[in-house]
DNA sequence: ACCTGAACACCGTTCAAGT
DNA sequence: ACCTGAACACCGTTCAAGT
């Protein structure tokens, strides 16, 4: 794949084209975004730039713009492309909650499967398919489950982000942690007991708990408090 | 101010030197930071660089160097300086669920108050007095509240962060949004009813609502939510 | 100790020119 | 229509040299 293919050999110059390189897989918005998310995973959000994509894709920056507007609108479809994963259940999969409770850990679960997928989340929004498949299916069981429509509709977007914050938090811990994390840690601990005697008391317990743990607490606690929460059709 | 003071009109070089300006005042973290937060205000978090802030106080961004570590810690100290702001109400206030809406309302007013300040929060952490002063205050009213020591702590993340992206969310509708909200309001208004019907009737109301109204009911939400579930202590 | 000019190693995006 | 070299207008950060 690295090297001229053999019909090519018998060429008289010495500088081979790169376009004239065998099976060079021509350019589209798939390609790109695939680049992109492989570069992404492999070096963070910080890491990825339309400069470094071209270059895994053999071309150069400019050519990038013919496919995709600019790096905010490429940032959205690698968003949906990886939503695309998150597992939306068939009805026979239990009841509203159940299949709500699916959604949401196989959300967080692709969400924590690439490096800066979490990051990603809480800095781009996404309108694609990916998305809207999910969000239909989120409103569709708060309806379902006797949440009132106004509610719904914000407990669907309180719900996302907060599963988005956990993943980001997964994601900052295992990746580019070591320095954010530990100083975090470092900083609570320090605090004197004196002026700070809840934060001293309470600060293991604000970086602890497996991700499991906390998302089975957090969705519970969502969808009691939206359950037991008057929304504001009762104004 | 922008012109030579009149006691060295009669040096004899045309050009006089910046720093031979009168009170010009001396670099620090503090100016820096204010500096910092000025220009945020104005251009927002985008606008914002440390070539930039050096400019605005008349030097080059290395004397920046000698009072901040880079940009990221720059970030920080403009965040934890804006949380200074944060009202912590007195016991005399009211019982622990009023003082701790009347927290969380000053929270969101003081992130509301400046452009990108609702962004920082959510791709900044800060550990400085501002910071700690607040998170100290609401862990003590959840203690208070009979809230369970492992809940909350993760009760205090999760409201914090739950308005810091209301924040966030409303930072973007006021400024740089017309593009952004306008394309995401087009994108959900033009989805096919048939394949999306639970989007299609509630897309209005996901865009929708006073942030005063939201804030008291996600308030409402999680405390209710985290009062109402068990947390990991019955493990 | 504090400050800084200049350079280093990058960015995203545009555009005229090529095929 | 698709692609691209080169340029434009920027970045954050470092460092040797000045005071």
């Amino acid at each position: 794949m690295f090297f001229p293919s053999p019909s090519m050999k018998n060429k008289p110059e010495k500088i081979i084209s790169r376009r004239a390189r065998p099976a060079k897989a021509p350019l589209s918005v798939e390609a790109i975004v695939t680049a992109a998310l492989e570069i992404m995973a492999r070096e963070g959000l910080d890491g990825l730039g339309m400069r470094k994509i071209a270059a895994a894709l053999d071309t150069g920056p400019a050519s990038l713009y013919v496919y995709v507007d600019d790096l905010d609108s490429l940032l959205s479809l690698m968003l949906d492309r990886a939503l695309l994963k998150v597992t939306v259940p068939a009805p026979s999969r239990g009841d509203w909650r159940k299949r709500l409770s699916i959604i949401l850990f196989s959300y967080t679960k692709v969400l924590m499967s690439m490096r800066g997928l979490g990051q990603l989340t809480l800095t781009t929004v996404s309108t694609g398919p990916g998305a809207m498949r999910m969000l239909e299916a989120i409103l569709a069981l708060l309806r379902e489950g006797g949440v009132g429509d106004d509610r719904a509709a914000w407990a669907a977007d309180t719900l996302l982000l907060q599963f988005s914050a956990i993943a980001a938090e997964q994601d900052a811990h295992r990746h580019h942690a070591p320095i954010v994390i530990g100083s975090v840690k470092q900083a609570l601990e320090a605090l004197p007991a004196e002026t700070y005697p809840n934060i001293h008391a309470l600060w293991e317990k604000l970086l602890a708990g497996s991700p499991r743990v906390r998302i089975r607490w957090t969705l519970d606690v969502l969808i009691n408090g939206a359950l037991s929460t008057p929304g504001s059709e009762s104004k």
